[in-house]
DNA sequence: ATGGCTGAGCTACTCAGA
């Protein structure tokens, strides 16, 4: 099954770029982040066109998520936090891998930038909420999958230069730490996992020629319970999506499991 | 280098992103 995760930033206005891309890499499942538009207005009849299930949890303007499924998703549900804010980052739902009953949780992590404001607060917690309820899942269902937009550089190798991050939302101490706590609840950074010093992002801005100095940074992530690790087959960063043209900053991360 | 770009909502300009 090849589970793939994408912050498309907006899927209106990248929706040629979505199709060519499913057309390219036949995902089964489909995690999209930074829809960027409420329900009503999400282009399920054109994916439903080409094979999909949409299940949605959007937001007007901001925020927003979804799962694009060829297998129907059961237990869709959009309450997996209590958003303080209520705003639309997380939807979750159920599917069988391997005859194991499987959560996918789908993420999309406050920014936080700038720091030492409320937005800083907010993201710090939101990742504490988040913890807790993924410790509380866990012991419930053994079988996890959590992925999306973490907005979190774990490690210095994660970013084309860390000293310029040293004190931003992304790459604070206190945040790579919630990071950490998650992975020591019992997953695997599966990109880490199977690349141990490998240099590769899936984000680069839009400005400055970010893109082509590869001034970029790896802040999407694949986190599997160590359950499910055996079931991993591989991990892949697809960056040919961010050279087309009309690109989201974002680039596609793609999971290939049993 | 706290934004030089992009998108939504809207129709001039702000807010947000990372």
């Amino acid at each position: 099954m090849k589970i793939i995760s994408w912050n498309v930033n907006s899927v209106r206005a990248r929706i040629e770029n979505i199709l060519h891309y499913i057309k390219n890499s036949k995902p089964d499942i489909l995690l999209l982040q930074e829809i960027k538009t409420q329900n009503e207005n999400f282009p399920s009849e054109i994916f439903e066109k080409n094979g999909y299930n949409s299940y949605i949890f959007g937001q007007k303007s901001y925020n927003g998520v979804a799962f694009l499924s060829k297998p129907k998703i059961k237990n869709v549900r959009n309450d997996f936090l209590k958003d303080k804010l209520k705003q639309s980052r997380v939807i979750t739902g159920e599917i069988i891998l391997n005859k194991k009953k499987t959560k996918l949780i789908n993420i999309y992590v406050p920014n936080g930038n700038p720091v030492d404001t409320d937005k800083y607060e907010y993201k710090k917690l939101w990742l504490t909420s988040l913890i807790k309820k993924i410790k509380i899942e866990l012991n419930l269902n053994p079988n996890l999958i959590i992925s999306g937009d973490f907005n979190i550089i774990p490690e210095e190798i994660d970013v084309y230069d860390y000293k310029r991050y040293e004190n931003d939302a992304l790459f604070r101490l206190e945040i790579r730490k919630k990071y950490r706590e998650i992975i020591n609840l019992g997953f695997s950074d599966i990109y880490r996992h199977f690349n141990k010093s490998r240099q590769e992002y899936t984000f680069w801005d839009y400005f400055a020629g970010s893109w082509q100095k590869n001034y970029g940074m790896r802040i999407d992530h694949f986190l599997v319970s160590n359950n499910l690790l055996a079931n991993v087959k591989s991990i892949n960063i697809n960056k040919e999506p961010r050279s087309k043209i009309k690109p989201s900053d974002h680039t596609p991360i793609e999971l290939e499991i049993n």
